[in-house]
DNA sequence: CAATTTTAAAATGTATACAAAATTAATTGA
DNA sequence: TCAATTAATTTTGTATACATTTTAAAATTG
């Protein structure tokens, strides 16, 4: 189990990470007794973890019923990409306006320059590849949102990659030539946060999740 | 204590209400036992609802260091009415995609009337209008949240109300006039969702709530 | 036999006791 | 006196026992 400063919050990690990655599927009903025997501690850490994932809208609650793995509809898991286009174009004006420090440009530049590194280098997409873009996209993309100083909005992001497959660390399998595209989309955002272009800055970030949106709903049908 | 399914949701309720209303100011430390005593009952409900409202975005938490009435800077206050624009104008979009149903349309359409009716009879602003104004305000936008079909959207939105004065409820106190042209872009609002026209209801909603966030800002300003 | 009622089992809600961590007070030593 | 350390207190985290509600199984009745 991952370990975290309290019991409560390893469980919700668990828990969280279980529900994700498909462990448990959607309908299944979580009781108490029997996760606190599976995961080897009292129920007092497990209401908690259930309570929490219930408010991050992983798990549906009734009242002395109990929790229960949510249904996410494909309807629901697009719209939540132009939700997140939204989010993170508000982010990117909000960034504009009040600019970046150095310290995140420094973060951006670094993620730009290891993503154009291993676009340049690379002739297959295998996981290393993956795994890299997927970190230097979430770096680009977190920082934006951090830039914002908006803390309500952040908690919306969140909310918004706790649906399964709505992330930006995971990224969706498309071709290198669509990979290089995002990418330099990233460039054209950041150049813009730099002129402080509110509203460029807006744009370009809701047609890029606007993109990778495309292509997620591509890899949804093919792999239907 | 407002009455509940649960001790623990009274208790999430009643602190939530005490948080919005000011009762408990930015920077209160909510401790456990201190407002078990004063509540009542016993721990164990008074964590489930501190848990709540943290992950709620009204309180901050720390591993073993409890739960603190958080600050809400008035930048992050009218930010919260860009979101909720941007939100509600996507609402809008998914519901004219989606079509409303008969009781939809019905409860819109009263809400539309009984609105029309007070503002045409009306000569003063006193709390009786502001009252009936706010909960067909409410009625109108929770419906169209309601009718876009998506659980993730409606819990955003429903998080950017526990921002203190951001809600459909409580209506900023700008004069009649003003009202009715809020109003009247409800109206607009309607024919564009019948209309099932995505672009026209999601650009007349977010510059609705644009306009109502000029009324909060100078209102704000006004009281300061 | 089907439908309803009653009863038993199991699950969630709450209170409380104990454990561990953090905060505050007291003590020690320079 | 002041800083650092230790001890006491307070606060949060966890486990467990009991209460209440829900769910199921069993019994009753027409």
């Amino acid at each position: 189990m991952i370990s975290n400063a309290t019991r409560s919050l390893s469980v919700t990690d668990h828990l969280r990470e279980s529900i994700l990655s498909g462990g448990l599927p959607a309908g299944t009903k979580l009781q108490e007794v029997r996760l606190s025997e599976e995961l080897g501690v009292s129920r007092t850490p497990i209401r908690a973890a259930l309570q929490s994932l219930s408010a991050a809208g992983l798990l549906d609650y009734a009242p002395n019923r109990g929790y229960v793995v949510r249904e996410f509809p494909i309807s629901e898991l697009v719209d939540a990409y132009e939700i997140r286009g939204s989010l993170e174009g508000l982010a990117a004006r909000f960034t504009a306006e009040r600019g970046l420090d150095n310290s995140q440009r420094e973060v951006i530049e670094e993620s730009l320059a290891t993503g154009r590194n291993i676009l340049n280098r690379s002739t297959t997409m295998d996981d290393h590849v993956l795994g890299i873009i997927g970190e230097t996209n979430a770096a680009f993309h977190d920082t934006i949102m951090e830039a914002s100083l908006n803390r309500l909005l952040s908690q919306m992001a969140q909310m918004s990659f706790q649906i399964p497959r709505v992330s930006n660390r995971n990224i969706i399998a498309f071709g290198l030539d669509e990979l290089r595209q995002r990418h330099d989309e990233h460039y054209l955002i950041y150049e813009a946060l730099l002129a402080r272009a509110a509203t460029k800055a807006e744009t370009l970030m809701r047609d890029h999740v606007a993109s990778v949106k495309f292509a997620a709903v591509r890899a949804l049908r093919e792999t239907r």
